[in-house]
DNA sequence: GTGTTGACAATCA
DNA sequence: CTGATTGCCAACA
């Protein structure tokens, strides 16, 4: 029967935990992590992302497009590059953005 | 119950 | 490449 709310919800907990497979030098986008767990959407694991994903590797959920957290570009590049994830640098010097073709997905 | 907003995504111009 | 549009689901005033 599933009542109240727990500590925290199941599928926060199951958020998390996908976020925290995710092997370092890759990357899933919000829509994979929810298709991964088959229920949700994008904005749920975005919402959860917001409220806990402190506790782990956020830097490795990033937009389908492959561009980083608005806000956390500094450190989420600090980690890739840190981690080897293939990163995609523009010619012009602007934010770099996830090689998405290589990083997406576990392997 | 309704309308707005959000760490989104796919499609079209 | 950017911008606009539509679809999606949950939280919130």
């Amino acid at each position: 029967m599933r009542v109240g709310a727990r500590a925290v919800d199941d599928y926060t907990a199951r958020v998390l935990d996908v976020v925290d497979s995710i092997p370092a030098g890759r990357v899933l986008s919000y829509g994979d992590v929810a298709e991964y767990l088959g229920e949700g959407g994008p904005r749920q694991v975005g919402r959860v992302m917001a409220l806990w994903g402190g506790g782990v590797a956020w830097w490795r959920v990033v937009h389908a497009d492959g561009s980083l957290l608005a806000g956390h570009e500094r450190k989420a590049i600090r980690h890739y590059e840190d981690e080897g994830t293939p990163l995609r640098y523009p010619a012009d010097g602007g934010t770099p953005r996830i090689d998405m073709r290589r990083a997406r997905g576990f392997g």
